[in-house]
DNA sequence: CTCTTTCTGCTAAAAAATTAGCACTCAGGT
DNA sequence: ACCTGAGTGCTAATTTTTTAGCAGAAAGAG
């Protein structure tokens, strides 16, 4: 479980949760995504590092370059959801729903309710 | 949203997420639930430095120390699953359920299912 | 052609994180 | 009374992260 992505620094993991969050992403665009941003050339020192380290690679789209990670957004988003379960709900996708639902600042919307409700149902046919 | 837990070093993270797994633990607890555990005597200073920053408090039984995290549990998974479906979901708890459920591997058993119908039942309700 | 803009690569300094080790305290056992 | 073991606090050094800035390439405008 101690992959090379639990092991990132503070501004690693905000840069991947910026290209994550949008796919892929140009320097100037995940400079435009952190929070408490550095300097663009910061910025780009990073990229250049963590791409040689293998977290991320890029294509070339003209003059600037595309970053894109390395691990399928699909694997990433599974560990990233299974940690927070782990950490938090025992390992349980009900109890994070079960929280949710509960909280009181309308965090779980009517109509996700009913996307949630017919895609269980979907579900357990299987 | 650009709070003081979003803000944590690698070690930090890492200590935050073993402590809020089991709640609360004291220094050799913690470099046990550790991946890549630096010496006894690195993750105490880190507790020192975290307690300073008000990221963390403790209680004393008998000789040692017992850490708690500051920010209620609630609070903290909320946030954290939050953000998980931000980065990857578009914000959709429907989503990520939703990928769970196709995956392949078994990511999501019968009775958790099961599970999560009633609560959403119970949930539309009111 | 030449200037300007927008990129990149690279380097090295500054700041922050991470680490180990020593000194001290307290309790229990012999 | 005297070790021993398990804690803590503290300090200072090492290592990693983070940063800015400079030099060069490519493209478009005048």
């Amino acid at each position: 479980m101690a992959g090379k992505h639990e092991q990132l620094s503070r501004r690693e993991r905000q840069i991947m949760d910026v290209i994550h969050a949008k796919g892929e992403a140009t320097a100037a665009e995940v400079m435009e995504g952190m929070e408490n941003a550095p300097s663009y050339s910061a910025v780009r020192a990073l990229l250049a590092v963590m791409e040689k380290k293998g977290l991320l690679r890029h294509r070339e789209d003209g003059p600037r370059y595309i970053f894109v990670p390395t691990l399928a957004r699909e694997k990433a988003s599974r560990s990233a959801l299974k940690k927070v379960l782990h950490t938090f709900f025992e390992g349980s996708l009900a109890n994070a729903v079960s929280a949710l639902v509960d909280a009181k600042d309308g965090a779980l919307a009517p109509d996700e309710l009913k996307r949630l409700e017919s895609i269980i149902k979907q579900a357990r046919k299987s």
